[in-house]
Formats: C-alpha cells, structure tokens, sequence
DNA sequence: ACAATTTAGTTGTAATTGCAACAAAATTCA
DNA sequence: TGAATTTTGTTGCAATTACAACTAAATTGT
C-alpha cells in the first residue's frame, strides 16, 4: 500500500521548520504562529478548543496562550455564559501579526504546491481533509487512553 | 489556492502524537521511533544525514541518538574512511523494536488512507513526493541562514 | 604544500512539549 | 435535589527541541 505518513511528517517538520525560524524576526517562539492564526479566525475560542483544532496536548496549548498573553499578543476574558471557561481574542498587536503570518503561509503554500496544476491542487487539498477525517477519531481515541488493536 | 500547509500540520501532529503514546510501550520516549526506522532502514547512516532526511536540526537528532544508544537500542562504529564521522547501527534489541515499529505505523498508514481507491493512493502519495521536493530547497536555505523574499 | 572552507559532531542554554495529577465549575442522571 | 461525571483550566515534572558556539577532521583551491 501506498506510504504517506513519513511524506506527509517530513513536509509538516520541514514548514514548520521554516515558519519557526522565519517568525523569530516577530518575537514569536517555536509554534506560537499556530495558535495566533486560529485566534485571529475564531475570536473568543476556548482553549480546550483550540487544542482540538491544533492537534497539541491542552497543557501544551495552554503554555503557549499564557506566553503569548504575556506578551501582550493575545488577551483572556472570562465567558459571560460559563465561569470555566476563558474566551480568547487577540490584542492589536497580534492584529497586525496575522497578515504577516499569512503572508509567509501563502508563499510557503505557493512553494509547495509549485507545478501543481488547479485542479491538481484542489485534489490534494481535498485527499488532505479525508485524510484528516480518517484520523481525528484514533488520535481522539488514544489521547483518551483507548488503546487501539492491531 | 488550494490550502495544504495547515491539514499537513494537523495530521503529521495527530499521527506523531498517536505513535508516541503507543510506543511508550516499548519504552521509547517522543519522537526516538523517527530514527530507529531510519537507521534500521539504513543501517551505517552517520548523524548529519538523518538529521536531514528526518527533517530535524542536527542536534536533536544527536541527542535522540545520544539517547538511544545510551539505552542499548542502537550503537555508533567510527567510521573506516573518515574520522570524523560515525555510523549508526542498531542493536539486537533495536531490530527487535522495528517491526513493532513498522506494523504501528502500516496501520496509521491503513487509517489514514481509509475510503480511498488504490488509485488515490498512489496519486496522494505522488503529491506528496512533488510537495516534498518542492520544499525541500526553501528549508536547506532557511536551515542556513539565507532568507526568503516574499 | 598549506591556508581557507566545508563537513561532522558536540555541549551550553533556553525554550517548548506533554503526561500526571489536580481544582473548580457545569452538566447529567437517578 | 444532589451525587457522579464531564468540562475547562492549571501546575509539577521530565523530557525533547533547536539556535549558538565550538572542536576536529576532511576537502578545496591556489
């Protein structure tokens, strides 16, 4: 059968790798960029979300958005509806960070998909979400403690 | 365009997460089973290459292998040829983790690609080759210092 | 030949990452 | 209602990760 994992982590380490280095001129540590975009797209989201959305350990997720409000790139409010939860929403400065941040993703996208033809792009995009469909509940399984058998 | 940076991103962070839980049971700590394969793969492969065809800085992959051989899983052979470098074998106890290793990541592989003909297979797994290639160049130039314009 | 550069590997330091274990609020259900 | 469970978030660890800066060996260039 066809092998993608080892594809599919290689590229997902090289991007990350370069958005990493690229993103120190920011001020922005390792994997920081990541939860700056969701928060930029999903004002107000909870944390235990936006480490679903991510794929990251919540414990992970949270160290960074604490980072990152320390730096005065995002802010926490407590939700009016429900005294657990924080909703997180960007603060100006993380406002004109997002474009940049963009800006770099779409060149690295470009990059990647160089010599791709449309509609060759539009298939890989959509055998990614299947992909990532296929995924979602093994992941949501063993990060749970379910064990999978095979 | 067509987006494939971010569901890269998430499915390699999903699947990499699922492989490190599930191979804590053989007492391998996060990210180690990269190399293990690798080095299994290409038995006699010195640091600096499987840094880089792991996608990795070059010190996190010494240290892994510091680790590695520390815990008798793989051992390093000065080289015949060149002082300098090291080859890296793996150990009997090593080979045995390899197939564990192997049928983990086929059925991630088997998840993964769930839904999709055996000709989408082969097409996902081409895209992916081309996208690997395709940023393979921007990562060696980011890894040393040079900059990207965009 | 031999100086300059490249290759290969290491250590120092500072940061992220994530499993456990916990606390508090909300929800479920008997 | 009210106990049990789930949701949401936090710290305590112990580990990886990687940029700098370095050494030593090999290669290149003149």
């Amino acid at each position: 059968m066809a092998e993608v994992l080892r594809p599919i982590g290689t590229v997902a380490r090289a991007l990350d790798s370069i958005s990493n280095i690229e993103f120190k001129a920011l001020d922005l540590n390792r994997g920081q960029y990541l939860y700056l975009v969701r928060v930029a797209e999903t004002p107000g989201i909870i944390l235990e979300r936006l480490a679903v959305i991510v794929r990251v350990d919540k414990t992970t997720a949270a160290r960074a958005i604490q980072k990152l409000e320390k730096n005065g790139i995002l802010e926490r409010r407590p939700s009016p509806t429900d005294k657990k939860q924080k909703q997180i929403f960007l603060t100006s400065k993380g406002q004109a960070l997002y474009p940049i941040i963009k800006r770099e993703n779409a060149y690295s996208n470009a990059t990647a998909l160089k010599g791709f033809t449309p509609a060759e792009r539009d298939q890989l995009a959509d055998y990614l979400k299947r992909v990532e469909a296929n995924i979602n509940s093994d992941w949501f399984k063993v990060k749970h403690g379910e064990h999978r058998n095979y």
